[in-house]
DNA sequence: AAAAACGAGGATAAAACTAGTCCGCGTTAT
DNA sequence: ATAACGCGGACTAGTTTTATCCTCGTTTTT
């Protein structure tokens, strides 16, 4: 893991709008448009989800994605990792061993074990990942919620709902109909 | 402090270097050459350690680094922000307010606070920092010790001697004459 | 059967970042 | 005076991140 990218914040937002709408598939380009994102962007990242299993998907018009398991099982962890691949946060290039007094053939003992330093970034490491893995999107949906007010809720319900329609309230739809 | 880079694992053994070498100033070059790795990239990072406290410089010939303070008083903290200047692990692009049911107008329950997504990343950034934190140089430089034998500590200050003649041991020397 | 809405995946591009080089400047010991 | 130093800027190459577009196969609707 190396720096946490603008991907998991879209990534996440996303679960946290699935986990809103219960078994309801929602598009990757619904998500997109409702969070004023870009879509194609959107559409290579939900893939990786997939296949990390948060999330199912199902081809077809109607289809879509949903969460495959419950918001309360999936840790930002889980999602960072499937986002990023488990990249490393830092990258040890073992430059002990390239000290000049070896001459490029270097003892042993300097070989043994995991470089101090590098040691302390495992640590560093560690300790982050063990929060990202102990919050899950439940955790922070739930607080989300609670901040929106009633009517929130219905409007987005309409909204998806004229999208449906191909018709955006409160604006003049481009391709309302051919010219002429 | 985005991802932990290769220029803090140079800096990191550099200072160790230092630590082990007391009150002698080392240049750039010299810790470049002891560890193999590039002298004119390694130049670019001691001016960062020097602004933030953790070397002092000495101009001119015979000149170079040493520690500014106690290897016990430098933490990996220390370091890792000089060389990285405090970039944040996650930078939050806000796409909270970039509802599509707001239609480019997020109302005020939106903004109020940071995002939940945010603070959980600001937690597994602190819990990241807090270990860095307290790491210091002293920490793993004499783990580093424990595990080279005596011979190790006379062949450097040999190898620096040699160096300081503008002779390099157990190689042929490129430029030790012109041709003729 | 045709069309439209969907996901999967590749090819490409722009921007940002990382690692590394090169050069010129002022400073200082010899 | 010269050579060894630190400082700083300009520059390059390679990689990553963000994003767009296009094609393909699948599935529902008409
Ligand atoms: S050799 Fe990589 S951190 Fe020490
Ligand atoms: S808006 Fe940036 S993390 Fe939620």
């Amino acid at each position: 893991m190396a720096h946490i990218t603008t991907s998991v914040e879209y990534g996440i937002h996303c679960l946290l709008w699935l986990s809103g709408s219960g078994e309801v598939s929602l598009s990757s380009r619904d998500l997109a448009e409702l969070q004023g994102i870009s879509p194609s962007f959107l559409a290579k990242i939900f893939p990786k989800l997939e296949k990390a299993g948060i999330v199912a998907a199902s081809e077809g018009v109607r289809g879509g994605y949903r969460l495959a398991k419950p918001a309360s099982e999936i840790t930002f962890l889980d999602v960072v990792d499937a986002i990023e691949g488990e990249k490393p946060l830092f990258e040890c290039q073992n430059i002990r061993t390239r000290c000049a007094v070896f001459d490029g053939d270097a003892p042993d003992w300097v070989c043994e074990g995991i470089c101090g330093v590098h040691g302390v970034m495992l640590l560093a490491e560690k300790a982050m990942r063990d929060v990202l893995a102990k919050k899950s999107l439940a955790d922070v949906g739930t607080a989300f919620m609670r901040k929106a007010p009633q009517s929130f809720g219905t409007d987005v319900g309409t909204w998806i709902d004229d999208r449906v329609k191909g018709r955006k309230p409160g604006r003049t739809p481009k391709n309302s109909g051919p010219p002429g």
